[in-house]
DNA sequence: ACGCAAATGCAACTGATTTGCATTTGCGTT
DNA sequence: AACGCAAATGCAAATCAGTTGCATTTGCGT
């Protein structure tokens, strides 16, 4: 993405155009998997073409998380949070365990599941999170 | 739970009976959702009637879990993991995002949905996970 | 180009969890 | 029933992810 589009993006959402900024987003949007805050760092400072900071990288997350433009997610078993972009469509994915493809999910098997769950519980459902895990065709060979 | 039943769970495991480790098992045991470390050693040296320090809390916990007796889960919102006991049998969490109380959701959505999604893509489904984000009765008002 | 609020960098801090090490305890063996 | 030793515990210090205070820098409306 341009960042001339980027600058329309970050002004929608009313918050100032950065280079680190800029970074983040284009990182997050090339990565399709949820990812880290401290592998977002790693791999932008790698090509120390710009500078970036740790809590610059969390306060960037914690910011596009609050805008709306990221997903935020606790599920990781090492205890650190992931983010990926939030496409505004929502999807899952399957994780292959051999190779870490991933590839979408067409539908969401919870829609319906949602309404009867918060009927149940008077629980307001606002989101969910769901990857599934499993071994692709080809690793099965 | 009687100790001496204790006893016997802890030898199949092939692990040591100790006055910690029961404690913390009969409090899993009372404890119908996922709980904090800290909230159990909070619960457990409130009554001093038994010595119980914090990392052992976590040893035994890990322990536990590694043994199976226990289910782990990284989900909530405020970083803590949560504990509780393995009833072995597949459960998913609703969680509120205001209070973080958790509460085990009955059966589970996506059974059905996993074989169906084996089939269309070839997959071998191994595992979910799931995490439901909503507001509580309670914190709705 | 100016000025100021917002963003960043840095270092220090926090809170959860882990670890090293000395002491204690459980439990199989004598 | 006491012995010995590996395993478990307690304690304090370390670690790790994430946050925060503050001085400096930067974006952007004027």
């Amino acid at each position: 993405m341009l960042s001339k589009d980027l600058k329309v993006v970050f002004k929608k959402c009313g918050i100032k155009n950065t280079v680190q900024r800029q970074a983040v987003y284009n990182f997050l949007l090339k990565e399709s998997a949820p990812i880290s805050a401290e592998y977002i760092y790693m791999e932008l400072t790698k090509t120390e073409s710009e500078s970036m900071n740790l809590s610059t990288v969390y306060r960037i997350l914690d910011l596009f998380t609050r805008k709306g433009l990221v997903l935020k997610s606790n599920l990781q078993a090492d205890g650190k949070s992931t983010y990926e972009m939030n496409h505004m469509e929502h999807r899952h994915h399957l994780v292959c365990v051999k190779c870490n493809s991933i590839v979408p999910i067409k539908g969401c098997p919870l829609s319906d599941y949602e309404k009867r769950l918060s009927e149940s519980t008077h629980y307001k459902i606002l989101e969910h999170h769901l990857e599934i895990l499993g071994i692709c065709p080809k690793c099965q060979e």
